[in-house]
DNA sequence: CCCGGAACCTGAAGGC
DNA sequence: TGCCTTCAGGTTCCGG
């Protein structure tokens, strides 16, 4: 699952081989994943633009464009991206292919969604989706004080604000456990019951979580590779996400595994104290 | 505004 | 072996 380490490696391995270059072409074959504008606009407009820069916001990835429009994608669930050259097809390659942008040159890069759920879409200006967003995590402007504040109205489970990308953009069901298991806050606390302490504590986790994760070029969980094809490393230096059944690296208690909004949840009992009390 | 649940999707995994 | 059900989770939409 793409969150917003795995975005930003996607952007820092794009970023040097297609900046400079042109959509000399794009083939849709799940027209449905183009949203805002109709599929037959994006096919008309895009063809001939310069990418002038690839951007990231929460876990959208921003391809701007030398006209001052912007290709915006998100790959959702299983969505991923592939460079390669025309000719050197294999078939793997070739599976859940949901559109093709042609870079001149033979380049090609390949959208690929198992389940289809991923979008794209041609905006005029990016901030039509990405002012929709929380703020950036990594940014230094969010600081301990603004999430004791955004957190001070917010009475749902704090595992689900930090799922909501209008609270703070990027962070996902793995990371939100991981920052948790780190900042020792049990996922159903009410986001608004976290002391100061606690505040602060997980506001150094969420950028140690997300910094380490991007280290390590994303987590390959799922269906997430880089464009180059190689998988990230960060599955396996996990502390309790997505490691349901085994013992916390911390304490050795089992990791448990507990809906949250109909999330898989992953936490430790012992490190992660309890839902009540603070 | 805030909160929770359904819908969108389909391959993988588990039960019988 | 094979059919059937359930699960996975980011986002949007809807109702309370």
């Amino acid at each position: 699952m793409p969150e917003l380490p795995e975005v930003e490696t996607i952007k820092n391995d794009l970023r040097p081989v297609v900046r400079g270059r042109r959509f000399t072409s794009v083939s849709l074959f799940w027209p449905r994943m183009v949203i805002q504008n109709s599929a037959e606009e994006l096919c008309q407009r895009l063809p001939g633009q310069m990418i002038e820069e690839v951007a990231r916001r929460g876990k959208y990835l921003i391809f701007r464009l030398a006209s001052g429009e912007s290709l915006v994608l998100h790959l959702r669930m299983t969505g991923s991206l592939l460079l390669r050259n025309r000719g050197v097809a294999s078939s793997e390659s070739n599976l859940y292919v949901t559109a093709i942008f042609g870079l001149g040159s033979g380049l090609e890069l390949l959208f690929r969604d198992r389940r289809k759920l991923g979008t794209m879409s041609l905006v005029t200006d990016e901030r039509e989706i990405a002012g929709k967003l929380g703020p950036e995590p990594l940014d230094a402007s969010f600081t301990p004080e603004i999430l004791r504040e955004r957190l001070s109205n917010r009475k749902a489970p704090i595992k689900a604000v930090l799922c909501d990308q209008k609270f703070v953009a990027g962070i996902g069901n793995m990371y939100a456990d991981e920052a948790l298991f780190f900042a020792n806050v049990h996922p159903l606390r009410p986001a608004n019951s976290l002391s100061e302490e606690e505040t602060k504590r997980l506001h150094k986790a969420i950028r140690q979580v997300l910094n380490k994760a991007i280290d390590s070029a994303g987590a390959s969980i799922s269906d997430y590779r880089r464009p180059g094809g190689e998988r990230g490393s960060q599955q396996y230096a996990f502390y309790v996400a997505h490691r349901g059944g085994q013992t916390c690296k911390v304490c050795a208690t089992p990791v448990e595994r507990i809906p949250v909004r109909n999330r898989g949840t992953y936490f430790c009992p012992r490190c992660q104290g309890a839902a009540t009390c603070s």
